[in-house]
DNA sequence: CGGATGCTACGGCCGCCGCCGAAGCGTCCG
DNA sequence: CGGACGCTTCGGCGGCGGCCGTAGCATCCG
């Protein structure tokens, strides 16, 4: 099979209006369960898991089991990349600031469902581990008893609930892991308590506020080179 | 109609093999005719004619007429740039040094049929024109009396024959016009059998030799940065 | 354990589209 | 002017693939 044949049979894949929109929606970094999909592209979820196999297959999407939901992901910067490059053709409107509406800022700072991703999200569950606050695994993460400490003391202790308490969210921007559960959602609300960071209109990055600046870098040895 | 739906159907074109294959034929920059094209793509003249058509058509290929032959080129480098991406990540071999093999050294200098193409080709074109040797018209251009004497001491006079003399050729990567016809032939022999610029195996790419870049600066006028 | 839920595998229907042969139109050339 | 050539349009054929209904497997929960 020669190069021209693989590049075809990759825009086949885009080709199709529902694998389209399965891949924009995933466009922001998120990861998506099968049945969320299918609703995004418009489809019965029958034909959405045939989509989602063809778009593993071929390695542009990336898929992880999660008790009984299978949540699926862009498999590489290099595949939004490659999205974004069509749009900027296909589009009518040219030239948007930048490469993509906000994707330097997304990829900076953003929420993933209720807890914080992109550059911040990944520093600070490295900052937790590197103080031996949290010990994230494969499957799953631990909290220390000096971190219930550092918790409780920073005014993040998450409430109580079902929900898992600690996962690892491996961040489609950085490719490394971030912190998700109670946890995460609980940390996220004290950043946005704290005046740390702000929600954007109509997006999901986050813009870090002067006093965030100084918070992360003082609370948790995080400066974000800009 | 939505963004992602325009993106789907520039996808789906790009999904077809044989107009993968008339797009990548077209991905150094140079005009083609249909015939050559359908040659290219491994089907009839007619059906070569549909895609051509309808890639036109998306504005992906931009068409022009020359008497009985109408020559199709890539219609923005953003399309270039398009395919790329999509090979970035259709390709098995990821980690290509650069975004292309040779992409840089394509736009620096390169053949374009038997003249020069690139920076180097525009350049060249540029540094004739403003000594006021020739003059290109949309359509056509001319050579003047200075220029046959400057042609005639630099030893690149053109042979006889049927084929047109002078004219401008739209250059892909710098969206200028580059000089072809026997004219432009005849250049590329001199600066060859001068030794200023030297083929590469297997690609259009030409490289510029030490006495070359003093022999364009004397000569020319030209400085390419590097 | 039984029901609900999420996902996937299979089968059949149907429409789209790529393909080529034949034919028509414009251009070049002897 | 007539023939050759390049390109396009039209028509019909055939196959690929998207779509959903049904059914089966795994997981969670009361």
């Amino acid at each position: 099979m020669s190069d021209i044949t693989r590049m075809a049979a990759v825009a086949a894949l885009l080709g199709d209006p529902a694998r389209a929109r399965i891949l924009t929606a995933l466009l922001d970094g998120r990861a998506l369960t099968a049945k969320e999909l299918s609703f995004a592209a418009h489809v019965s979820p029958q034909t959405a898991s045939g989509h989602l196999a063809r778009l593993t297959g071929a390695a542009l999407l990336a898929a992880e089991k999660q008790g009984r939901h299978r949540y699926f992901r862009l498999a590489a910067p290099l595949v939004g990349q490659m999205l974004e490059s069509i749009m900027a053709v296909a589009g009518p409107e040219p030239p948007r600031t930048g490469t993509w509406r906000g994707g330097e800022a997304l990829r900076t700072a953003r929420t993933c469902y209720d807890h914080l991703a992109g550059r911040l999200g990944v520093a600070l569950a490295d900052s937790l581990q590197a103080a031996g606050h949290v010990a994230l695994a494969a499957d799953g993460g631990e909290v220390t008893d000096s971190g219930m400490i550092f918790l409780r003391d920073f005014g993040a202790e998450p409430p109580p609930g079902k929900r898992v308490y600690c996962r690892p969210c491996l961040d489609w921007s950085e490719r490394r892991p971030h912190i998700a559960g109670r946890l995460g959602a609980a940390l996220a609300n004290r950043c946005l308590e704290l005046g740390w960071i702000a929600r954007q209109r109509d997006s999901r990055a986050v813009t870090i506020t002067p006093g965030g600046e100084s918070g992360f870098a003082g609370r948790f040895g995080i400066r974000l080179d800009r």
